[in-house]
DNA sequence: CAATTAACCGCATAAAGATGTGCTTTAAGA
DNA sequence: TCTTAAAGCACATCTTTATGCGGTTAATTG
């Protein structure tokens, strides 16, 4: 059972949001406050899997509101609710540790499965949000390394090794044989001259071949 | 009619998009082809509205077809598809103009919403993608990176693990039994949430430990 | 003082990895 | 045409890793 606190002034919001939480299975709202003055008492007393955060409250306003949970609260996490797609808010809530940023006028179907999926680790935005995000982006620079000569495949398998996949897991995700999937690692070890897999993930941080 | 034109090596999965695409009511898929080496002049004969992009293609990879793309068509939205939530090719394709980045094993009625919210301008991206962008940018603004609370001891461990070096080697390097090298190392494994030695050294770099 | 934590060690077992050899097919180049 | 590189597959063997359990000692701290 997911544990949800919500945080929104608007009363008819807020209890709408509610109702819909509640009445979805596998969630539960432990409760419901219409500012977040007291916001860590709160997450301390219910230790909520999610919060649930309007932006625009009075007192003290959402960002804030989430700042003062991540000084306590690691893993706790952290949804933004807001009106518009500002980038001025946005930037600010990502920067301080917001799981997800999505507008109200979410259809209330796509909210169920956003928190779903903030519970489960990912981090959803809205389309509207994303496009914030990306433009926000596009002024940064990256340059990379050289590439040891390896094939295309032998790159992808590199990846794999890289975000952890176990040989068979690689045979899997590639629809290859797992003997293939040696081929290719031993020749991947020798382009790099290492010997290990975590010699290979190294090498492949240090040289930006991923 | 928004006009999909598909860009995927793997012949089932060029298969399995057309149809599900072609399947659906105001889509259709103007024509679908296994490199992007001709990508320029494919993209003028056909005017897609959108083009749906691999990242992972022998020949002219996704990503600089996406490049292409962006030298001529500043209107056609790009949507990349990709196995991996992986940062720098998660930045890479940011960087270069895409309209959205989405993991190939997004289930095909969210895959058309995504290209549905393409279209008509927003930037759809799964949540585990939102995540990454996230946690760059994040990083951009707080250098630190944290430590995950390992010991003294632990970290130097982590550096050996980092070196490629194996437990054996460790064991004697450190001056301790091979066992309390395994002991050291389960440790962190738990602090930093992975399950394997290249994970460990994967995390490390990306958290900036070493 | 009791509890906690880091560091240390041992044993056992199953899974994963490293390495060698040898084979086919296909595509690209000299 | 011959050669080479890439990609695919198979079998065998040995080493290393991952993980479970158990334990002692020393230092710190509420």
């Amino acid at each position: 059972m997911t544990k949800v606190l919500i945080y929104e002034d608007n009363p008819q919001l807020r209890e709408g949001l509610t109702m819909l939480i509640d009445g979805s299975e596998g969630f539960s709202v432990v409760a419901a406050f219409k500012n977040c003055n007291n916001v860590q008492d709160e997450v301390a007393a219910f230790k909520p899997d999610i919060v649930l955060m309007d932006i625009d409250m009075p007192g003290t306003n959402g960002i804030e509101g989430l700042k003062k949970i991540r000084e306590q609260f690691a893993d706790t996490k952290v949804l933004m609710l807001t009106v518009f797609d500002d980038n001025k808010n946005v930037f600010e809530a990502i920067r301080s540790g917001a799981n997800g940023y999505i507008l109200k006028k979410t259809p209330p179907a796509r909210l169920l499965e956003y928190i779903a999926e903030a519970a489960s680790g990912g981090a959803p935005m809205t389309a509207s949000i994303a496009t914030q995000v990306l433009k926000m982006f596009s002024s940064l620079h990256n340059e990379k390394g050289e590439d040891y000569n390896l094939s295309e495949r032998e790159k992808q398998v590199l990846q794999f090794l890289v975000n952890g996949y176990s040989y068979k897991m690689i045979a899997a995700e590639m629809f290859i044989a797992i003997d293939t999937v040696r081929s290719h690692i031993k020749k991947i070890y020798e382009k790099l001259h290492v010997n290990s897999k975590s010699e290979a993930v190294a090498k492949a941080f240090k040289d930006k071949i991923v």
